[in-house]
RNA sequence: GUCCCCAUCGUCUAGAGGCCUAGGACACCAGCCUUUCACGUUGGUAACACGGGUUCGAAUCCCGUUGGGGACGCCA
């Protein structure tokens, strides 16, 4: 049997950080087992359903490297069928027409507060007569759900999850304006999709107990359940769109790598052992649904940098350029030329290795891009350009016209015999030099950042630096 | 309120009754490396929520308590 896995976001918001775990989950799970990936926006509240919502879904998917099998699948769509299967389990009398108003119902629940009971339909139009049917009120179908005896999911990461029938209540499957409700609408695209593993948040668990009561009225197959726990805030509570949660373009925004998030989410519930860093091809070789944990885990914004940090330092230059150049430009409000160009492909390297995002890299590299002095970055860069060390880095500048060789090794040579000739530690000369070339106290090695600057370029800082 | 789920360092987790004096990672602290910052490396602080069982033996199994979370819509 081909394993079958879906996400099926409701396109009232972004694409959160739990939505996007979700997502991985079965994707990978789809990749791991040699199954399909689908993609169903669940677009059947109409009024909060928008566009924007559904292309920032997709681009997120696309962005985070998920990528669906097929085409989108839109349940609104489909509201024919599922009017269809809802009709059908009406003339099979597994459901039933009701009558009563939504405010009705608001009084029922009230009732039922005020008294202490439980909240839900009390089956009041249930075995009545339709010939009781008030004039001109359209009816919702609701479903005829088993009244003694319970309801047992064998959840493939819950372990075996019973409840009481007489705890569920009749749903309503049909609206009385005919459009589906989310519960029939779920069951009847996931049967007809052909999905095999529902895997989703188990803020669902509940739900599935309901589903699985029209799927068996149905008599079709049933599939396998795997509720994963929710992603919490720090706070502890369940983290959503209302709730702290960040959409994953904000992710983009701050500069993390899809490579780095995804295996961020991987760990966030999931483990194999003691492994942390985890590629995406040894994830899908890895992942199952047996690794998966039951209880709710907090995101951890610090861990994600860490590992933000480890996939920027293993990414090829070639693969961060052109992901910094435009933070880059944006920066210097201007196009980097030909010459900058050319010393952040040098310089690319030894920055990546000292940065946690995109956003500080563009930050530590704006030195490299742009011409003449540098901004100096704090005062304790300014601090280092003292009446003593802009005299020694003047000194320096002219020492420096001597070197023919413009490279790594021979700088380090001059410089350190420039350091000695002063009777200075190299740190002194180092520390100056550093922030007049790059406007930090924090760089690349220095004689690294020298090499890639070029003659002239350092020359023309070491004097706007010292005069 | 009712139902469901969960419970190991601050956080993410390893742990399938003896391999546990509870391991790893992030974060934090100290040392080393060093031209700065990182990286790397060495060491350190830090957890089985509580109470009962079962067992020769429990972080692991059972029950209860407490705590946390989720669900109870003509939302999804």
């Amino acid at each position: 049997m081909t394993v079958v896995t879906r996400f099926a976001p409701s396109p009232t918001g972004f694409l959160h950080i739990g939505g996007a775990r979700t997502a991985l989950f079965n994707w990978l799970y789809a990749r791991h087992t040699g199954g399909k990936f689908l993609l169903r926006i669940e677009d059947t509240d109409r009024a909060r359903s928008t566009q924007t919502a559904v292309d920032a879904i997709l681009d997120g998917l696309s962005w985070l490297g998920l990528q669906w099998g097929g085409d989108v699948l839109y349940q609104f769509q489909r509201a024919g069928r599922h009017a269809e299967v809802a009709h059908q389990m009406l003339a099979a009398g597994k459901a039933y027409h009701c009558y009563a108003s939504p405010q009705e119902l608001d009084e029922m629940r009230e009732a039922q507060k005020r008294a202490g009971v439980p909240i839900r339909y009390d089956g009041r139009w249930r075995d009545r007569n339709p010939a009781d049917a008030p004039p001109g009120v359209a009816p919702v179908i609701r479903l005829k759900a088993p009244h003694g005896g319970q309801t047992v999911i064998q959840d493939a990461v819950q372990g075996t999850v019973t409840v009481e029938n007489a705890v569920l209540d009749d749903m309503i499957l049909l609206r009385a304006d005919g459009t589906p409700t989310y519960m029939l609408a779920v069951v009847v695209d996931d049967c007809d999709m052909g999905v095999t593993h529902v895997i989703r948040g188990d803020d669902h668990l509940n739900n599935a107990f309901r589903q699985l009561q029209i799927i068996r009225a149905m008599g079709w197959p049933e599939p396998v359940y795997a509720h994963i726990p929710l992603i919490h805030g720090t706070d502890g509570a369940k983290l959503s769109k209302r709730h702290g949660a960040l959409g994953v373009d904000a992710y983009r925004d701050m500069g993390f790598l899809p490579a780095a998030l995804r295996n961020y989410l991987l760990r966030l519930g999931w483990g194999h052992g003691d492994d942390e860093i985890i590629s995406t091809a040894q994830a899908i070789d890895w992942f199952d649904l047996a690794g998966v944990g039951r209880s709710p885990s907090r995101f951890d914004a610090m861990k994600l940098t860490n590992l933000n940090a480890h996939y920027l330092r293993e990414a090829p230059d070639a693969e961060l350029l052109p992901l910094v150049l435009p933070r880059l430009e944006k920066k210097l409000g201007r196009e980097v030329d030909a010459v900058g160009r050319t010393r952040l492909e040098r310089g690319l390297n030894g920055v990546k290795q000292r940065s946690h995002t995109l956003v500080e890299l563009a930050d530590k590299l704006v030195f490299y891009a742009g011409h003449g002095a540098p901004a100096i970055a704090d005062d304790k860069a300014r601090a280092q350009l003292t009446p003593d060390s802009k005299a020694l880095l003047m000194r320096l500048a002219a020492s420096l016209d001597g070197v023919a060789d413009w490279t790594d090794k021979p700088l380090e040579d001059a410089v350190r015999r420039f350091a000695e000739a002063e009777n200075v530690k190299l740190g002194q000369v180092a520390q100056p030099l550093r922030v007049a070339l790059s406007g930090s106290t924090a760089s690349p090695g220095i004689f690294e950042v020298l090499a890639i600057l070029g003659a002239d370029e350092t020359r023309t800082r070491l004097l706007a630096a010292g005069g």
